[in-house]
DNA sequence: CGGTCATTTGAGAAGCCTCAATATTAGTGG
DNA sequence: CCACTAATATTGAGGCTTCTCAAATGACCG
């Protein structure tokens, strides 16, 4: 979908990645989030009636499209359904409101790592190992930073052996380490 | 509530103003939002079932509360309560993912000024003068920037021409600069 | 009136950004 | 299969913003 479309319906990956993306009217992009099998894109467009965002395919992109007036209808008839909507709303708003809390660039990319890892883990892959879909600078702008910083630090921690970085694959290899220093966030 | 407590209810302010916040091992302090008269407090409390941070009023604050199971019940069966919960639940994710994308000083601090102004105002309250129930270190914890930071830019927005600031009593002067100069948000 | 806390102001240091150059990767056509 | 191109990523140097530390001012309360 793109920004202004009329809200009819949210998506849940089933395989690739997915981006949420705004731009502004010099052309610059601000990137709202990463969306990994499993997770569900538009929850932030009931509230407008209007996708306030594009979202974009990282790459081969499955998804499930459930349109949200049937959606709504049937959670009014099915306690589980409506449990899970609201358990999945409320979980985007626990994490965004984490993810403004990170300070420094090491934290923020020690953070970004292990919520990546997290999120795998908790879909059946592997947490250890991960391929990054979105490019150094997507990863910058998600996280407030300069491209030339995010290199910086994820060199810097693999000369830390904290994780080995090959292009886009990077295996973690001492999590708790990342995690120190990523105290504040969300694990 | 406090961080831990079983979740059970959400609160909508009716006066005053209530802060939720995350105390970490070193009791630091991390501000995650503030909440004027008429907003929902507790909804990152749905999905973990614990309420996930503190909620601390600011001054005198009258909350309604609404059992949760009692709501999501109502919600089943009267669609206007189903969809104002998701309204609300949606809203506050769109906010909070357009929060992370603030960078300088300036634009935060703009950006803060301005969000609070709207809210106010949506509320019938004046959007042009308006009172900071929560100190300079709590905005600056919340805008992940340092207490001095927000004095000098306060006071160089002030010597600017854009607001006036009495303590904690801040008037608007020059919205439309001020809105130029946080252009990347939630207005 | 004195004490405590919040806020403001100043000076120096640290972190990150910008600009610029180089290296690597991926994709394309010969 | 290999050169060529474009995009992405890495690395370096210098500058700017913001943080940290420190002190002074102001506000509130007993």
């Amino acid at each position: 979908f793109r920004t202004g479309d009329r809200f009819g319906a949210i998506f849940a990956v089933r395989s690739g990645t997915v981006k949420t993306r705004l731009v502004d009217m010099e052309g610059r992009e601000l990137i709202l989030g990463f969306y990994l099998p499993g997770e569900l894109v538009g929850l932030n467009a009931i509230h407008p009636e209007i996708y306030p965002c594009d979202a974009v395919a990282l790459d081969t992109v499955e998804v499930c499209r459930f349109l949200f007036p049937a959606l709504a209808t049937l959670a009014m008839r099915i306690p589980q359904v409506q449990k899970e909507l609201f358990r999945r709303l409320s979980k985007d708003i626990g994490d965004a409101s984490l993810r403004n809390q990170e300070s420094s660039a090491d934290e923020r990319l020690a953070g970004f790592v292990l919520d990546l890892s997290a999120r795998y883990a908790a879909r059946g892959f592997s947490g250890q190992s991960l391929h990054l879909s979105m490019s150094r600078s997507d990863i910058a702008n998600y996280l407030g930073l300069a491209s030339e910083t995010v290199s910086r630090v994820l060199r810097r921690f693999q000369d830390g052996g904290l994780l080995e970085v090959d292009g886009r694959e990077v295996t973690i290899t001492d999590a708790a380490a990342l995690r120190d220093i990523a105290k504040n966030m969300l694990h």
